[in-house]
RNA sequence: UGGCCCAUGGUGUAACUGGCUAACACAUCGGUUUUUGGUACCGAAGAGUCUAGGUUCGAAACCUAGUGGGCCAACCA
């Protein structure tokens, strides 16, 4: 119910005035029309999310409706694909759809129009048909065939369906208006010839229809009252009002719901790319596995990766709906996920880059199976047993021979608690040859009750099993790949995005089934992947935990990730002193009295440093900002004071401000 | 020498449709708790709402002009 007070988005306040207006609820119905040519990626999926989400708002039907209109590019495939991963996502449809299944009244919706002189068959190339169509700045002329008679037309159409012509030869053409500034209503193609098998319909057709005539009356026969879809197809609506409008007038007594097109931004995401074309780019040039590769956006990539549908859903809501543009950054994702797992993963251990660490005054062959805690956010999620011995790893970064105080793991002469476990002190180190620690001697005791700073996750030696562990980094290296227009996206593909290794996981991971998913403590959610085998276990890394320690490290060089990160967070860093003067005097006029003389002498003391330039920039500032006129006012006479020499435009500034309203204003401006 | 759409902190969305100090989330920074440098909790910084005019007692919202960005010329959807 915190629904109540959620706020509303656009398209919510359209159906509420709807309503408002005599819409009863009960006629509320949306529809979500997939192409089935590719697979589903998270922008569909914020389609799905508004669609679906406002079938579940209004407890309203929402179709699923495959918009097959092209049997060159479509497949079964697809369709599976499509519905699977809807269903995924936890949506159910209404009813399942093609606009394939409404092919004859389509066609005979279309030789109505003909009837009714609303269309025509034109006979010209589709080079010659586009050169008439003008440009977006030029008008267009009419075709030489606009004038058939109806006769010859009903004749031509039917000659069409009855597969007496060439693909290429007759087109049926909407007979709107050549000259409209909307390039979608100078005569639009309604029907071309094509002799292709299409996935539903088979040979039956040899003629298809095109999108717009398509899809609108689809919704129109489907009884949609909203008809929703992204801002790219905003023209198209007139175009859309224009068929429903006619066909209209044929079919009101059985279908009383004239459908009406709303227009919403889509999603892009940062660091990725959102077009089933160029997906399918990055999979037929092997930078991917295919087209649900853990490191593509595509639901199935993020299915596989680990992501879960309630993330997702959480993701959509969160992200909102409106009409401008937007690039929403992937953190807000990570933390969806995050968020999600963190009450749902079981926390074990596992280290990905080992160092040996041996507890000296362990007995040798001695080991402890003790309690660990599955999941402290779930009261309901039990306990498991871990192995102890003489001989663990712990993460190779884990350790260090000497750290300042800020670095809580272990440290020689340092102590750590183990995790579940014991707290050790390490006493020295072995190396090898070139120098590299290769194993770390330690002492342990069995007062856990101590406080120590840090504790480290790690894992028995002998009992340890192996596992594939594939770590990804984003596909991209640019924010935004594809807006360059000098530049391939291919040529932002980061080269490093993945990366294997060999990771140490404690024993109980042995039974683990692929797509479960696991917290490995400290390091991130990982589930197993659809490649393991048995004992042969592969884990994808879903997103790392927050990590506020390595935002305080040095930068290590091979790690792309917090390099970029750290590049890409430059914004809130040093401010000129005339944008600190401009913040005091947006403030200014609201200020109590003696705040605002201590606001004064601060604008007077950093007046030295700012250049006369930057001041002169504001002289021009908007009336109504009076706080930052009179800031530049204080910040003026302070240099005028320090020997600058009055101009034209100082004197015009000075001026403008004794008349103004703000009596603030006016003062400063005498007192110069 | 076109038409349409859009413009609010770094990012994404709000603002009861013209009325309190412009709100929320992510990100950032700081603190408390903690057997995960996680989680949770508390706090901070950051926006006079693209610019300039106008209407109004009052504008982020309405009007005008400008600026910037996006979309539109497939027998694709």
């Amino acid at each position: 119910m915190s629904e109540e007070t959620k706020p509303l988005n656009f398209i919510e306040h359209i159906i509420e005035e709807d309503l408002a207006n005599g819409l009863p609820k009960e006629k509320l119905r949306f529809r979500f029309p997939p192409e089935p040519n590719g697979y589903l990626h998270i922008g569909h999926t914020k389609a799905i999310g508004i669609s679906f989400g406002l079938g579940e708002k209004y407890n309203a039907p929402v179709n699923l409706r495959f918009d097959d209109t092209n049997p060159a590019k479509e497949e079964q495939e697809y369709v599976d694909a499509i519905k699977r991963d809807i269903t995924w996502l936890g949506y159910q449809w209404e009813n399942e759809l093609y606009s394939s299944d409404y092919f004859q009244k389509l066609y005979d919706w279309a030789a109505q129009m003909i009837k009714d002189g609303k269309a025509y068959v034109d006979s010209q190339s589709s080079e010659a048909i586009r050169e008439q169509k003008g440009t977006p700045r030029e008008v267009g002329t009419n075709s030489p065939f606009r004038n058939r008679t109806i006769e010859e037309n009903l004749d031509l159409f039917q000659g069409m369906k009855d597969g007496k012509f060439e693909a290429g030869e007759h087109v049926l053409r909407a007979k709107i208006d050549m000259e409209d500034p909307n390039m979608l209503m100078r005569d639009p193609l309604m029907y071309r010839v094509m002799y292709a098998h299409h996935h539903r319909t088979g040979d039956d057709w040899c003629i298809y229809p095109m999108y717009d005539w398509t899809h609108g009356e689809s919704d129109y026969i489907e009884q949609i009252s909203h008809s929703l879809c992204s801002l790219e197809f905003k023209p198209h609506r007139k175009l859309y009002n224009w068929f429903r409008e006619h066909v209209y007038d044929y079919a009101k007594e059985e279908l009383p719901m004239p459908p009406k097109q709303r227009e919403f931004a889509r999603l892009n995401l940062s660091y990725t790319i959102m077009s089933k074309r160029k997906l399918l780019r990055l999979v037929e040039e092997g930078k991917v596995t295919g087209w649900n590769d853990p490191r593509m956006p595509t639901i199935s990539g993020l299915r596989r990766r680990g992501y879960t549908p309630n993330s997702i859903r959480q993701f959509i809501d969160k992200v909102g709906v409106a009409k401008r543009e937007n690039v929403i950054d992937v953190s807000l994702l990570e933390f969806c996920v995050r968020e999600d797992l963190n009450k749902s993963a079981n926390r074990v251990m596992a280290v990905l880059e080992p160092l040996k660490v041996v507890i000296t005054n362990y007995p040798e062959g001695k080991e402890e199976w003790l309690e660990a805690e599955n999941n402290p956010e779930d009261d309901n999620a039990g306990s498991r047993k871990v192995p102890f011995s003489r001989e663990i790893y712990i993460e190779k970064e884990d350790f260090k021979e000497e750290a300042g105080n800020k670095f809580f793991r272990l440290k020689l002469g340092g102590e750590v608690r183990l995790k579940n476990a014991y707290i050790i002190q390490a006493n020295n180190v072995v190396k090898d040859s070139d120098g590299n620690i290769t194993e770390v001697h330690c002492t342990y005791s069995t007062d856990t009750e101590k406080r120590v700073k840090g504790t480290l996750h790690w894992v028995s030696v002998p009992h340890a099993i192996k596992a594939e562990v594939r770590e990804y980094d984003r596909l991209f290296i640019d924010e935004s790949p594809d807006s360059h227009k000098d530049k391939d996206f291919m040529a932002f593909v980061n080269p490093n995005s993945l990366k294997i290794r060999t990771g140490y996981l404690e024993p109980s991971l042995a039974e683990a089934k692929v797509g479960e998913q696991f917290q490995f403590q400290r390091l991130g959610y990982f589930n197993v992947d659809n490649d393991s085998k048995s004992g042969a276990l592969v884990f994808n890394k879903t997103v790392g935990l927050r990590d506020s320690w390595a935002k305080q490290k040095p930068k290590n060089q091979n790690d792309v990730v917090t390099e970029r990160s750290r590049s890409a967070k430059q914004p809130q860093q040093k401010r000129k002193a005339i944008s600190v003067i401009q913040q005091f005097g947006k403030k200014y006029t609201n200020l109590p009295e003696e705040k605002q003389q201590k606001v004064k002498a601060e604008i007077q003391s950093l007046a030295k440093d700012v250049p006369y330039e930057d001041l002169e920039a504001l002289f021009g500032t908007a009336v109504k900002k009076a706080g930052t006129r009179i800031a530049v006012m204080i910040a003026l006479k302070e240099q005028l004071k320090n020997g600058l020499q009055r101009n034209e435009n100082i004197d015009a500034f000075i001026t403008k401000a004794k008349d103004d309203k703000n009596e603030l204003l006016v003062d400063e401006a005498n007192g110069i």
